[in-house]
DNA sequence: GGAATGCTTCGATGAGGATCGAACCATGCG
DNA sequence: CGCATGGTTCGATCCTCATCGAAGCATTCC
């Protein structure tokens, strides 16, 4: 009865299946348009339009128009954080999957995750980096001298942009580990998908590396 | 269209007003009876009741009965987990608070986040932990030898459970770092109740400590 | 300008689900 | 036993809200 944060507004936003499934579609990262969106979520135009008006106004999705085409994207990394935790609830209390499935096992090695990589492989990227003290965490994770060279030597650019952390950490649902997140987690996505080292899965948050970008992908993150 | 976990039907278990109060009092860690949780949320006994299946189904929550009482609990740390995301979110987005409120601050200071102490304390103490090199983080937290032996000479008995692990690190919403949970942060916070370092508020997740208490406390934890 | 595309608003329909009173089980007490 | 207390089930009511077709704006292309 007392009354706290509206956790029961935010909650039922993500409640509706086809706005969940529209939440679920930009955790790929990418802002998408109306249409795009009403595909993923299967519902009409007009059904798909009065739900991201509902999203936007209950601050879960951020809009940038573009000429005719609006795109919608998850307001925050806090967003995001907050639906990957409920991801997490609702494997754990699901129904047993009998059959982790192929796409399901892509998922778990290597998928985006808002604007960074998740999954086994940056789960034990976050851990190499530690190893080679590219990266230090006392309370937070910050990034070391050494790192700061090594990164910018590899082409990655890091600029902390106002309110946005250059490390942080995120939690992985599938291993319930950390991986990073952050500007230079984003940043490192957005080096992987250049080299071409990895491709996003159509119509899916996975990431699939092809042998070559494995390769090299490990010798420059993992060795 | 695709299926994923079922994420709508998680988050439209907490997405009603009533459920939404339940789970919030639930945070404070005990479990209580149907008829505490009714009057909790609002709602009458029968209504009441109806939510708690549903949660019960969900897999939110567990249930112990003793003789003719039957006590609602939180299911899991990652449950509580979820919860405390989801009021992250809703803090940040929901109506700017114009007046943080007495009640509030006081929960910032200090509040209880399922079965362990939460706010500004409870971070400033897991990082006094660490700079005393009771706790070690390598990937995850665990106890040093030196902690295991100093929680020991205070006191405070660690097994760790099944599928529980000692040391977890816990978001918190009001600071935005991590805090201790997992059965040492369970254990200290007996202790702090066991002592009468600091109480229960009534009706809340708040922690009040006494002058004396809150020297015991920083003697013992924050020095 | 006119036509086409992307998206939103309006209006009507329908279904799911939240609610409570009353009746119904179960446990404990005398 | 009989009665009180804690809790659930049932039934009826009601209201919110998801849905889509049709119409209305806005932008761009020809």
């Amino acid at each position: 009865m007392r009354e706290g944060p509206d956790i029961a507004r935010i909650a039922s936003l993500v409640g509706d299946p086809a706005r969940a499934n529209m939440l679920n579609a930009l955790m790929g990262g990418t802002a998408l348009t109306a249409s795009e969106l009403a595909l993923e979520a299967g519902v009409s135009l007009p059904t798909a339009s009065s739900h991201l008006s509902k999203l936007m106004e209950g601050g879960l999705l951020t809009l940038a128009s573009q000429g005719r085409h609006r795109y919608y994207g998850l307001a925050s990394a806090q967003v995001a954080g907050m639906i990957e935790a409920i991801i997490g609830v609702a494997e754990a209390v699901g129904p047993k999957r009998v059959r982790p499935g192929p796409r399901d096992a892509a998922m778990r090695v290597a998928r985006v995750c808002y604007d960074h990589l998740a999954g086994e492989q940056a789960v034990a990227m976050l851990d190499r980096l530690f190893d080679k003290k590219l990266l230090l965490r006392d309370n937070e994770i910050r990034l070391s001298s050494a790192g700061a060279s090594h990164f910018s030597a590899l082409g990655i650019d890091i600029q902390a942009k106002a309110r946005r952390p250059v490390c942080r950490a995120c939690l992985d649902w599938s291993v319930r580990r950390s991986h990073l997140a952050g500007t230079l987690g984003a940043a490192i996505l957005d080096k992987i998908i250049a080299e071409k080292w990895a491709r996003r899965e159509k119509d899916s948050r996975a990431v699939v590396f092809s042998p070559g970008g494995k390769r090299e992908f490990e010798r420059v993150f993992l060795s």
